[in-house]
DNA sequence: AACCATTACGCAAACGTTTAAGATAGATAG
DNA sequence: CTATCTATCTTAAACGTTTGCGTAATGGTT
């Protein structure tokens, strides 16, 4: 054993070894009742750290000005208590550095992200995205960023991503909830957050939460009375899931609209999907069975509404003629398919835009009244009907 | 003035006010040559802080379980120093008190957020949307992040968008330039940081980075043999932007199937445009006052090619007898038109995928070489051609 | 009994900011 | 000249984690 001096006596007499920590040996001085092990590198201190990444922060700036972090902070942030002279040469030293304050570190200290995250069923048509792309400008005007999750139209994915986002990441949540979300636990779970959440377009009616969706009701009482007014007695209605908010609202609409011109409602015409092209064209080809006839139908999704009209055309049913198709959404698929599709545009670039008005709205006042509008969407009539 | 004890010598004699700062009145002891206020509140320290926003951090789980906040950071972290018999207690009292690690310091100090930053030109269409739905994909099943923003096409938005990237928010970049992107000073400013970019669709060819894009070249080639194929002799090519990388590979591919068949290359029979509708007509009418007729139109672009056969078709030319139609992309809307778009599907969803995989390995192993994928794609033969 | 190893913790620095509060020199008022 | 103010700094705590290193307690070998 190579004779090793205790640290504060400097003798190695009285020395022994005190067990292995971390693949080091430790000694212990019985003199000075003292362990210690043989010290090897220094310490890696602030101040002697290399600084390795390539970015300079507050501190490089504030050593190569000769004054305080703090100071180098308030000159840019034009605190007053900076002469005009450091101001300006912080400044300039800092643009010389090209300093980029570090986000994340000012996002701890002031609790806010500038960030909002948004839960979205997919993005593999022009339907939601447009949505998206109108939330993103909003966000962007105002100096924030979006974060996007989608879903899948998976309830256990949309839970995972509201979870993994809520953690300090985001400052308001937008979302819009699956074909198949019929709980909302996981979304009450994190309501006592000082996060404010907004729902748009797919909303919990019972829930107290700022919601932003189309005039779901009246949109489809419009198109029902269209096609009334154009003649149809049996109008087949394909909707979604029944637990799915804009399936009830729909539905609704459509029959207000039978009530009032004293229609019966037959339950054979309605026809609950998951909007699948398998589901689509098996409801649409039992209603084909019934009798009397359907003469027209209504797919609360302008996506089934398109691959409707290729089914029927395939079975060579004329469309208007013999059937009468139309959709809702407003899709641009809508223009291109032939006969172009009657539709009600629900204007999903708005309601991505005012959703995101909305939680911005409460992030910058911290108000946070819950509030329900209704986008008026309009009746397009096309070809189709 | 009531009699002021100075701290030290506890003598109100000697003591004089000396300034108010911040609205409180300071005094000097002269005898002790030392400034001091009247101690107001006790000073917010960690401790004696109410923890306001409804939050529990690791402190809180800390001083309710008796143990120091490292002990409890390593306990939910499975390091092998703790017992375990206190691991299976914090672990159950973490959840007990719902805890939830905050992203943000924990990506401060591990200098990584699990984000990866995405800059696409537009989510109006599915052409973008689908490639960043992939993308999605495969970083939520990495458990990473996404954060978007568009470009909308607009050089200098890409660069802020870059700007406001790059700042520790993300791990990678993934970027798709805009339709005018010709300069990368931008981009060439932000290599040098260790954070890893990886272009995607539009590229720039000359920048020493990771690229994924589809095979332009052989699609366009495929595209233009198979309209020879069809005994086509003057075919059209609409174009995007000259300094686009698409633009140059897809025209290179052209000229080569010409070349091969020794065709004549006119070059009034290239039209560059930015894809608008109105410039896409204009381009589309000039070619149908040329001699001899064009007999086919190749758009670089599916959406633009939709947009000619619409416009072919009111004006009474026949597609595909009089004039061929193809695009390039496989956009979901080349199915719907009629007639049904010949065009060449690029798979954007897995060049999203394709881009993503590269950077998470990037990501994961430390790697930085530059790779430059091709993803293949297929001619689809339709009616319009 | 004397020495040594292992286990299971705690302390404190570090990540890069913001900000309350303390400090000093020079200016001003009486 | 003296008492007070103002302008302009600096210090250090705080945000909530992770982690290197120190160490007390306990038990095992000679």
């Amino acid at each position: 054993m190579p004779r090793v001096k205790c640290p504060k006596c400097q003798q190695p007499e009285r020395i022994l070894k005190s067990g292995i920590v971390r693949n080091k040996q430790r000694y212990y001085c019985k003199d000075c009742d003292y362990h210690f092990v043989i010290p090897t590198a220094r310490k890696r201190t602030r101040e002697t750290a290399a600084r390795d990444n390539g970015t300079t922060s507050l501190r490089d700036i504030a050593r190569t000005a000769g004054v305080s972090i703090a100071t180098v902070s308030r000159a840019l942030h034009d605190h007053p208590d900076i002469s005009a002279q450091t101001r300006s040469f912080i400044k300039s030293l800092a643009d010389e550095m090209n300093y980029q304050p570090n986000m994340l570190a000012q996002s701890l200290v002031n609790r806010s992200t500038h960030t909002i995250g948004v839960i979205i069923p997919n993005l593999n048509t022009t339907f939601f995205s447009s949505m998206l792309s109108g939330i993103q400008q909003v966000c962007a005007r105002s100096g924030y960023r979006v974060v996007i999750c989608q879903s899948d139209e998976d309830h256990n994915t949309e839970i995972a991503n509201i979870q993994a986002l809520m953690n300090n990441m985001i400052d308001g949540l937008l979302i819009c909830h699956t074909l198949h979300t019929d709980t909302f636990e996981h979304l009450r779970m994190q309501m006592n957050k000082r996060i404010p959440i907004v729902q748009f377009y797919r909303v919990a009616e019972d829930l107290p939460l700022s919601k932003i969706h189309a005039d779901d009701e009246a949109g489809a009482e419009a198109v029902t009375e269209h096609l009334i007014a154009k003649g149809c007695k049996r109008i087949a209605l394909l909707l979604g899931p029944k637990s799915l908010s804009i399936t009830q609202k729909r539905l609704k609409g459509y029959l207000q609209a039978l009530n009032r011109h004293g229609f019966a409602t037959d339950r054979k015409l309605l026809a609950h999907v998951d909007f699948s092209h398998e589901k689509v064209t098996r409801a649409v080809d039992n209603w084909l069975k019934l009798t009397p006839a359907i003469d027209a139908i209504f797919s609360i999704s302008d996506k089934s509404a398109v691959q409707i009209i290729g089914h029927l055309k395939k079975k060579k049913i004329k469309i208007p003629r013999q059937i009468r198709v139309v959709g809702f959404g407003n899709e641009y698929t809508g223009e291109i398919v032939e006969p172009q599709l009657t539709t009600y545009d629900v204007r999903t670039r708005e309601i991505g835009e005012e959703a995101c008005r909305v939680i911005l709205e409460q992030l910058i006042s911290g108000n946070r009244d819950v509030v329900d509008k209704r986008i008026a969407g309009k009746l397009i009539v096309r070809q189709s009907s």
